[in-house]
DNA sequence: CGGCATCCGTGACGATACTG
DNA sequence: CAGTATCGTCACGGATGCCG
């Protein structure tokens, strides 16, 4: 249990990176607003990180206030760490990293993990208006609330009820979205990314 | 010369960490969105950084492209570090963090730090439209540049030229500004902030 | 097997002293 | 003034072990 080293500012931007600022921090966030995740699976998509560190991290975020642990229901009872309301307000944060990320993002490098998720604060990012999106690349399905005020922004696998939309495109088309190179609109346009779906959010996806 | 830690993971939320997730980066960052600093200065106004660590981040962020090195003008000649245009991009990544983080600062500790310009980001967040702004303070005085594209977003010191509106108010009323308590329009309607200018801006402060 | 705790080598960090 | 040098400490990353 580290005492938490302080910058010992009176800054609101230097608080916040005492809760937020240590390695990982911020990575393990961009997880959990994917929804509840086990010990072994964020370790899993946090490739680096070591065992104590992540362990660590997690109880750090427990006690700010960040996140909560709980235990699943009996069958397959294990336990789970989930970003608590004050965790999941990080969104704007890692968005803003994001988008200043995309610059910087390039060609994927032979060392680069990728996974299949990372591309949903960035396509929730190109989204305009609220609802879900379904998202169907060839290394997976995933979901995205665009506008959601509450609860996961985005989920592994189909979405849990029928999509406002859903969208199938190919990785290249995902990582040039990734760096901001395009526009999904554009994208769709030029017929590289399917839409399917008829509700406001498909067929603003479709117009011009 | 650090090589570069990196998380390698093809995310441009990641990416953004390899380059400013380091400790004390943002914080550098925020001093240096006030305009060109000589590192004594950065020095004296980040409580606790050590020298090398200052040094070695300076330099890093130089080979990155996110700041330069200049030497200034012969009376007073002297190095100075200064943003480029992709460092001045970080201002959204500091107001997000800045933000989230208001609710974290809380009543001032007796081993908080503080200057006059860190309240230079709040108030510039709580400005709605363009112009420049000066502060007065009984700690100093500083002027936001409200809407800036290029340059410096705030500097020390009264403004430069006619500032488009000036307000003046107490340290408590910005301590409370800062942690979101409340809005500089409600501040400015109770008498709390004095406000003079006649431009639209002065006028849009003033109105309830 | 999932969920950590422990140990250890390396590198980052913080404080102080010192130099061009 | 603007750093570099030195040093002790702590955080990090990797591997392994333990325990339900």
């Amino acid at each position: 249990m580290s005492p938490r080293r302080s910058y010992d500012q009176y800054c609101s931007a230097a608080r916040a990176l005492d809760l937020v600022g240590d390695r990982w921090t911020l990575l393990i966030v961009r997880e959990l607003l994917g929804g509840p995740r086990r010990y072994t699976d964020l370790h899993a998509d946090l490739p680096g990180v070591s065992t104590d560190v992540l362990a660590s991290r997690l109880k750090d975020m427990e006690r700010d206030g960040l996140a909560t642990r709980h235990r699943l229901p009996p069958p397959g009872a294990a336990y789970v760490y989930e970003l608590s309301d004050r965790g999941r307000e990080l969104l704007p944060v890692l968005q803003a990293l994001g988008r200043w990320g995309e610059a910087e993002l390039g060609t994927r490098r032979p060392t680069d993990a990728v996974r299949a998720h990372w591309f949903a604060l960035p396509l929730l990012r190109a989204l305009e208006g609220e609802g879900v999106v379904e998202v169907e690349l060839e290394e997976g399905v995933f979901h995205v609330r665009a506008g959601a005020d509450t609860g996961p922004v985005y989920g592994e696998g189909p979405a849990p009820a029928e999509p406002d939309a859903r969208v199938s495109l190919d990785a290249g088309l995902c990582e040039a979205l990734a760096r901001g190179e395009l526009t999904l609109r554009s994208a769709v346009a030029s017929g590289a990314v399917r839409v399917s779906g008829d509700g406001p959010l498909a067929k603003s996806l479709r117009q011009d």
